[in-house]
DNA sequence: ATGGTTGTGCGACAA
């Protein structure tokens, strides 16, 4: 079971690019964060076309989440739970069965700035409702895999130039304290796990030619519960998306589960 | 210090 999570940064505009990308990888799961479109704006067709199953959770013009796949889906779940008036679309969760179940959440994580402030609290609060499901997730002892832009650059070596996001909620150290009470819980970073080394960057500016001086941090991540990283067998960065025809600023992030 | 870019949706705002 191959299973990618990928910041679109707009369905509609990358209409494109990601039926081409699930036509060459085909990936078993797609997890799509900044769709940007209400359910019913979703290009179903052009996707269920390719053989996948959809799953959104849509807001008008910002935030947004889908689940794509070509495994069967069941037990749906919407909106992060923990405030019932946090209506902004960042989580969809749902079990998905190869050769054996996973439970797969796809997350956008506010982003935060600017910090500080009501939308670097709203960040930091949301986090804290994350662990909580994260708990919950962990507590079933199974295998899930808890991925999408989390929008945090866990350390230094996760960005070409740490001292550039110093003051950057991707990078402070409560967004950094908060990512780590999540590791600690027993969820493990599966790009870490797989490539110690650091880089393997996942998103690159769309300005000031971050992209060509290779200027990128990594903040899309899978976590993985410990059942999920028993059944890991490779994870990696699809680096070579961003220098495509109208490429998102985030490229797709992969893991492969003996599932 | 500022401005640089992209998407949504048509004026800002978010990133």
């Amino acid at each position: 079971m191959r299973i990618a999570t990928w910041n679109v940064n707009g369905i509609r505009a990358r209409l494109g690019p990601v039926t081409d990308w699930l036509r060459d990888r085909a990936p078993d799961i797609a997890l799509l964060q900044e769709i940007k479109t209400q359910d019913d704006g979703f290009p179903r067709e052009a996707i269920a076309a390719l053989g996948y199953e959809i799953h959104t959770h849509g807001q008008k013009g910002f935030n947004g989440v889908a689940i794509l796949s070509r495994l069967p889906v069941s037990d749906v779940m919407r909106g992060l739970p923990g405030d019932e008036a946090d209506g902004q679309a960042r989580w969809i969760e749902a079990t998905v069965t190869g050769t054996r179940p996973v439970r797969v959440a796809c997350l956008y994580l506010p982003n935060g700035n600017p910090a500080p402030g009501p939308k670097y609290d709203y960040k930091l609060a949301w986090m804290e409702r994350l662990r909580a499901r994260a708990r919950a997730i962990l507590a079933s002892e199974r295998p899930a895999v808890l991925a999408g832009d989390y929008n945090v650059i866990p350390t230094p070596q996760d960005a070409r130039r740490p001292e550039a996001w110093a003051q950057d909620a991707l990078f402070l150290p409560d967004s950094r304290a908060a990512f780590r009470r999540l590791e600690h819980l027993g969820l493990y970073d599966a790009i870490r796990l797989r490539h110690p080394d650091g880089g393997h960057y996942t998103f690159w500016d769309f300005q000031r030619g971050a992209w060509e001086r290779d200027d990128g941090i990594r903040i899309d991540h899978h976590l993985l519960t410990p059942q999920a990283a028993d059944l890991l067998t490779d994870a990696w960065v699809e680096r070579e998306m961003r220098g495509g025809e109208r490429p998102s600023d985030h490229v797709p992030v992969w893991v492969q589960l003996d599932a």
